[in-house]
RNA sequence: GGAGGGGUUCCCGAGCGGUCAAAGGGAUCAGACUGUAAAUCUGACGGCUCUGCCUUCGAAGGUUCGAAUCCUUCCCCCUCCA
């Protein structure tokens, strides 16, 4: 089904950061419309981290938005780009990925990705497949097509040339390349975050100069983390992986300050804008935040999962923490009889990272068995007891004394 | 090539001969409270066979009764001028 063009432009715009531009974009579709012709989205991804998060869903989905419209997606992993580095991640040099490791990143990419979209109608592209063929002249070419005032409009450059920071020579290169893949890839349109609108329009630039038309620029805002102040990424631990298990999809919602459940909304529901309005009128009125948070946290769950999974995640966790109960699986773990030291013995079933902390632990009241905090570093156990032993809120192992 | 500034515990960042396992902040963890693994408050926050001992302040030596702090060499990072 092809809806039309002005239909297209307004789904794809929603939740957009930036769209550039408007007009470019309706004339495209109009062609693509009248023609019959699929536009080419292009998304760029880095092959070194192959653990998406819910960061990165929010490109995903919009890209899902294109694919149910009808166009041609295009997942591009930089796997050679991806060897030059990326400009933010400046201390360590990077590993050289080899051709077996890039692909099987490559494939725990598309496991992940194929959560959202559809796998029929994707096409995989590596963008070593052309810039490895670059010769040194098509290079040097290629860096003639910018120049270093141009590369300082971008924002993190100007900040970094001002505060005299260094900046590295294959630094400028990255947005060069990025922008090659889209003349290499003729792509329609290129999907990148907020933080890639400098690279994004490099594209566009770059395209015309190769005699193409201009690709649009689309980005979606950054998604900042479940600490609510930086921006989501595995490296800072304030993730969320659409690979986790159910439960941790909703336990780690939950932990969301409450000051974000409104962004998160906005960027990751699938939820229509009324019915957002809707739901944060309620809680206006006196409905528990709480609720309106495991609301999203279900529906999240239940996109990487399944329904089933997602309410039996939120009934454990009401369990656990609301009535401060025992999850209904916990691991069991065989334990010798007699009295045990608890903060070799918590260290010993990983509960806790060494004695020392154990001891502290203990200290603070934070060790329970059978839902009593234990007073004494020293425990006895007898033959053929089965307890429940919890360190913290949310460790909990079986006991089975032998 | 020249001049200068730096490398401190998970991160940022103080300390610049003893009172230093090292201020402060962040992160983390625990407890209380609650509406949740929110917020807030309190506490903990190198390791261990734990009222003591061991290891840590870029690396290796040295000076000293005693060094993260002083000296020497080395490694690394950054800035400016060429």
């Amino acid at each position: 089904m092809s809806l039309s063009p002005d239909a297209q432009l307004k789904e794809i715009a929603r939740g957009t950061d930036d769209l550039i531009n408007r007009a470019d974009l309706l004339a495209k579709l109009t062609k693509s419309v009248s023609t019959g012709k699929p536009l080419v989205i292009k998304a760029g991804f880095d092959p070194t981290a192959p653990d998406l998060h819910l960061g990165h869903t929010v490109l995903i989905q919009k890209l899902a938005v294109f694919q149910r419209l009808g166009h041609q997606v295009v997942f591009l992993i930089g796997d050679f780009t991806g060897l030059v580095g990326d400009p933010s991640g400046k201390t360590k040099t990077r590993p050289q990925l080899t051709r077996e490791e890039v692909k099987a990143n490559a494939e725990t990419y598309k496991k992940q990705v194929f959560k959202i979209l559809d796998p029929g109608k994707t096409l995989v592209k590596f963008n070593s497949e052309w810039l490895e063929k670059l010769t040194a002249y098509d290079f040097v070419r290629l860096a003639a097509k910018s120049n270093v005032a141009r590369m300082l409009e971008r924002e993190d450059f100007k900040k970094r040339y001002k505060e005299g920071l260094s900046i590295s020579m294959h630094e400028f290169l990255y947005p060069l390349l990025q922008a090659y893949d889209s003349v290499a890839l003729k792509a329609d349109v290129e999907l990148g975050g907020r933080d890639q609108i400098f690279n994004l329009l490099l594209g566009r630039e770059l395209m015309r100069d190769y005699g193409l038309e201009s690709q649009i620029c689309l980005t979606v805002p950054l998604l900042e983390g479940l600490d609510g102040v930086q921006k989501m990424s595995k490296s800072a631990g304030n993730y969320v992986g659409i690979d986790e298990p159910p439960e941790q999809i909703y336990g780690k919602i939950m932990s969301l300050p409450d000051s974000m459940l409104r962004r998160y909304y906005d960027l990751l529901s699938n939820l229509s804008l009324d019915e957002v309005e809707k739901l944060f009128a309620q809680m206006k009125a006196g409905l528990n935040p709480k609720e309106v948070k495991s609301k999203l946290a279900v529906e999240l769950a239940a996109r990487f999962h399944s329904e089933q999974a997602a309410l039996n995640a939120q009934q454990g966790f009401a369990k656990v923490f609301a009535n401060k109960g025992v999850p209904d699986e916990i691991e069991e773990k065989s334990i010798p009889s007699g009295e045990l030291w608890m903060p070799a013995l918590l260290k010993e079933l990983g509960l806790v990272a060494s004695t020392s902390d154990g001891k502290r632990l203990v200290l603070q009241g934070g060790v329970k068995l059978e839902g009593k905090a234990i007073t004494e570093e020293r425990v006895k156990f007898s033959s053929g007891e089965a307890k429940v032993l919890q360190a913290g809120k949310r460790k909990f192992v079986k006991l089975i004394v032998r």
